[in-house]
DNA sequence: CGGATCTCAGATCCACTGAAATCA
DNA sequence: CTGATTTCAGTGCATCTGAGATCC
């Protein structure tokens, strides 16, 4: 567990910090969802869709950061649920507009508040520039890495 | 696509900055160590394995943020690859210490040098002490949840 | 290009066994 | 000192999720 030998590369690499917390902080989401019987993925098209209605497959599985085919069972399974509709008919192309419907909404408000408290807990320790200086830097980063 | 309806959340989201900014560093990562043949957990194992030798299929799981399960397959892999080995018998207690063969050091050479210039692609944008910031940041965030 | 299906690899969960440390 | 309890390591099995390829 000593850190005296040789390697500190871990240590001032930006990408095992960024592991770090992306593994920490959906651990922390998974067990906050899992007792309103969510998952992360689910929650993520959820929100998603609340905030952009009518969303295409495509389109919520760029916006969720998974393929279009993971989107698509998940789909089925939120419409299983009940949670969100789709038309049985593309009213235009192919694309087939998802809605949330009221229960989802309603189990959204539930999975959003457990999220929120979270995603406060991981920021206590950070004032509001703070704040505003690691989403600047974290998008920094995106783009430089997109371009 | 348009973002001028209500729910601007997502702007303002730590954590799905967070989320884009590993899914798009996964991404390069994948598609730089692909050319030789090595996955990001096969390579976040070696690298672990060549800073801190010895360690043991738990500990490398829990530096890898992945399951002692995943990283035990994952070893026997590298094992039939020649890349690590581990003795047959414990030599205290049931943990089996990894160690890194040398043809595993010469691959992790080369795929050490592809993450790197990923990295370095991802943070161009930002100076030395940026660098920092990001880094403590991201820490504060994993300190805090762990708590 | 978007949607749907099939198939496969990767990862996780669950459970069991074994060994070491700790303590009554 | 001994024996029970706790903790942690490794492994196999069943399962689930996610991604790629393909077709429409």
């Amino acid at each position: 567990m000593s850190q005296d030998d040789v390697g500190v590369d871990l240590d001032t690499s930006l990408g095992y910090h960024l592991k770090q917390a992306h593994s920490v902080l959906r651990s922390a989401m998974d067990a906050a969802l899992r007792p309103l019987g969510m998952t992360v993925p689910q929650y993520a098209c959820l929100e998603l869709l609340h905030q952009r209605p009518g969303l295409s497959n495509s389109e919520l599985a760029r916006g969720a950061f998974v393929s279009r085919q993971s989107m698509n069972v998940l789909l089925q399974s939120l419409e299983r649920e009940q949670l969100v509709s789709r038309p049985d008919q593309s009213p235009a192309g192919r694309a087939l507009p998802v809605q949330l419907t009221p229960l989802g909404g309603e189990r959204l408000r539930a999975a959003s508040a457990a999220v929120s408290s979270v995603e406060t807990r991981m920021t206590q320790a950070l004032n509001i520039n703070q704040q505003q200086q690691l989403r600047d830097l974290l998008a920094s980063c995106v783009k430089a890495l997109s371009e």
